[in-house]
DNA sequence: CCAAAAGTGTTATTGATACACCCATGG
DNA sequence: CCATGGGTGTATCAATAACACTTTTGG
């Protein structure tokens, strides 16, 4: 099956849904464009896929050029391909997902961006092209998520007390969760590493400090767990 | 962002991984490809994304095609984007699984295949480009997916027993299942209308018919539940 | 009357939920 | 000594898992 120029008019693109946590709420990270179409609106950072790139390296170079990192959790989402979702041709575009420790980025724009920011979730109503659709979606599936494997610690530092977790898990799932049953869940799975040390100058009893203990939680994930919480 | 024709590259197309459940077995709709590259090699069927097409059209147009079958369960699994997947060109390729009744088709082959047919989930080792892996992340996810909603009904003719019901979770998740427990769960859903029927000419104590009470369905996929059998 | 699958309840165990008080620190 | 968040246990309820015999039909 040859193909001829036809079949070769369509442009395929990646975008990305960054998630970040920094204690109290859940953001992701927009750019504003700094191009037509949609030039001033936020929108998810993204890029056209190379002709020599494997496909899912096209979101990983654009988390390394968005904030520095590599080795960042990443995951597909879904495919978004209305025939007019773009209103420069057709372009089909790969969502992907991230979650990455907020205090380890300091994003620089990149060039077709005015501007980089972590927004809270919560306070993002509308963004270019299809952005909110793939955002909504993303969310759906973090939250699903979020229950079948402990992801949630790509969020934090890589210190951090049970009241931090809670609180992620609290921003995530947008829903309250009760301390002591919270406590029991997770420290009955044995993921947790107490690092033997405790939170310092603050004003109240210090709690204790934890770490991911992954080789735990590759354990877990053979054997299939649910973090139903 | 205008294009330049540079970005207009890379071809789209789709694979669709059909399920179809025939009393005793899990089993794909295969083809047997006619033509290079992988001739007469068992691949998925698919298409190229037509230009004027909305991409989720694809996958029904080639599920209209091969089954006939409109309306049928459809739901993206994913998208193949390595550079080398395909011998003639870079082509990035979405992937759809269906469930479908495999007594209501009577598949006619696509023009460029020589044969289709249904064949055993346990018997497929290996298919064209890389369709095997394909179908491996949709089992991971058909099997993750029956247990949160009950597609499974999907796969049954409109009137089916207990047992049939039960015989297919167990083709699904390749795993026995206590028969009572199996009826109380399932029964305490409410999701099944009894149509007062019986089972004919079987050589052996007749079994209640039933049926999928689609409003139910509705109603329990609003509230959220899950169906870990 | 035999073979084959249908149908049916109880008990034990496990996990989920609800809930309130004392503790350690900094200011 | 006060304010702040850290830390802890028990009792109830709901869900899951294990398990064996009788019933109805066709041949």
């Amino acid at each position: 099956m040859p193909f001829t120029n036809n079949e070769f008019r369509t442009a395929f693109s990646v975008d990305n849904v960054i998630f970040g946590f920094d204690d109290a709420d859940l953001k992701i990270l927009l750019i504003r464009r700094a191009e037509e179409p949609f030039a001033n609106h936020w929108a998810l950072p993204g890029a056209l896929v190379n002709q020599d790139e494997d496909l899912r390296d096209a979101p990983i170079r654009v988390l390394k050029e968005l904030t520095g990192l590599d080795n960042v959790f990443l995951e597909q989402v879904k495919t978004f391909g209305k025939v007019n979702r773009h209103p420069s041709g057709r372009v089909i575009t790969i969502a992907y997902y991230s979650l990455i420790n907020i205090h380890k980025v300091a994003p620089q724009a990149m060039s077709f961006a005015d501007e980089v920011s972590w927004i809270k979730i919560k306070d993002v109503d509308s963004l270019a092209f299809d952005h909110k659709e793939i955002l909504d979606f993303s969310l759906v599936k973090l939250r699903r998520n979020v229950k079948l494997r402990p992801i949630g610690f790509e969020l934090l530092p890589d210190t951090f007390t049970l009241s931090q977790l809670q609180s992620l898990y609290e921003a995530v799932l947008d829903k309250e969760l009760d301390k002591r049953n919270f406590r029991k869940k997770i420290l009955s799975m044995k993921l947790l590493l107490d690092v033997k040390q405790y939170q310092q100058g603050v004003a109240h009893r210090p709690a204790k400090l934890f770490s991911f203990n992954p080789e735990r939680y590759l354990t877990l994930k053979a054997e299939g767990f649910n973090f139903e919480i």
